[in-house]
DNA sequence: ACGTAAAATTACGGACCACGCAAATTTAGC
DNA sequence: GCTAAATTTGCGTGGTCCGTAATTTTACGT
């Protein structure tokens, strides 16, 4: 990778980070494009050439968190059903982080400010690309065809729609607060049951 | 009801009216606030008195369609297994209206101006709202807890993911179109079989 | 080390949005 | 007809995002 490539990189991670750290400290509220800029050591100008709002760079992780399961999913063993290779490869982008090396009172942080009304629905706007990562892996294992048939699209959607209410549920949790990766494979699980009412 | 609330509907209504017509029209990004708020016969500060953005206002009817699915729910029979309900109540929001008494290119210019990119994400950003009346009813029906579970969340991500691959699917086919109706039953069915993989 | 080209950053201006506030208007109720 | 409540509207403001062009940085060849 080039010293540009690097640069660039180096850019995006750093207002990314900005706009994660700013929000946590402040509330998204009190957070500008302009303050996150200049966290990072940039113009505002430079930040909207990386991103197009500020919720795209607060969740920039999140998405390419989306985006590694997709291909983790294709990496996965030819033969294995697609549910287990589903899951097995949605869980991993969870488990190898290092959550509990984060500061204290980081996690409540991040907890806080994902529930400001102003963070409502922005999530699910920007996952809405990276659902076809999903939807094109799965159709590759399953033979299904993107154009033609709903299936590919639904288990692209209802697997986003799992991570989305899981770390929903973890984001609310109290202490001790589950590990998100358990709440992730017990909501992908049920909709792999076909979500059956409990008894 | 009374004039003063007859009015404030009628308002609301014109406004989301104007804002899918001219979207449909001359395309979303030719379309501003302004625009719509002159069309429908009030001050562009009314307009934000009524919706916080021009896309809450051309999805308001689709989010209307999905809060009244919600209430469906809870109207079925008590005895009806989850997924009857979810799907019969669903599916009804979808059937009772006049497709085909809409202007001949009408449907053409709807697809059309849901695919513009800046389109994207936006329903389901909006929707996250509605989402909560559909967990509510299934955690009603099933006797689970919105707080402590996670299947009525999942049950109601689950269903509005459906729906929105559905109409994806919808705007994206080619004529003869198959009815909205029938692809989001495909799709509900589909999740309610725990989306096993085709053979 | 230098010169040129390509890419990235930045400054600037402009269009647009969304909201708070207060004045004006409309509706409700008596 | 009068008063109160609700709604609409005008205005100002802060903020966002993009296009464009100038400036700076990096790449590459010599």
């Amino acid at each position: 990778m080039s010293l540009r490539e690097r640069k660039k990189e180096q850019t995006r991670e750093a207002l990314s980070w900005a706009a994660l750290h700013l929000a946590v400290e402040r509330g998204i509220e009190n957070v500008r494009v302009e303050d996150i800029a200049a966290a990072a050591g940039v113009s505002a100008r430079t930040f909207n050439n990386y991103f197009t709002s500020k919720f795209e760079a607060i969740y920039w992780r999140a998405l390419a968190r989306s985006e590694a399961a997709a291909v983790a999913v294709r990496e996965r063993p030819a033969g294995e059903p697609l549910w287990d290779a589903v899951i097995a490869a949605v869980v991993e982008q969870y488990t190898a982080e290092g959550e509990s090396r984060a500061p204290e009172g980081w996690q409540a942080g991040v907890r806080a400010m994902m529930q400001a009304p102003e963070m409502t629905g922005e999530y699910l706007k920007l996952s809405r690309r990276t659902e076809r990562e999903m939807a094109v892996a799965v159709a590759d294992r399953t033979g299904t065809d993107l154009d033609k048939d709903l299936y590919p699209h639904l288990v692209a959607a209802a697997v986003a729609a799992a991570v989305y209410v899981a770390t929903d549920r973890w984001m609310q949790s109290e202490p001790p607060v589950p590990p998100m990766a358990s709440l992730i494979e017990d909501g992908l699980r049920q909709i792999a049951a076909g979500l059956p009412a409990p008894r």
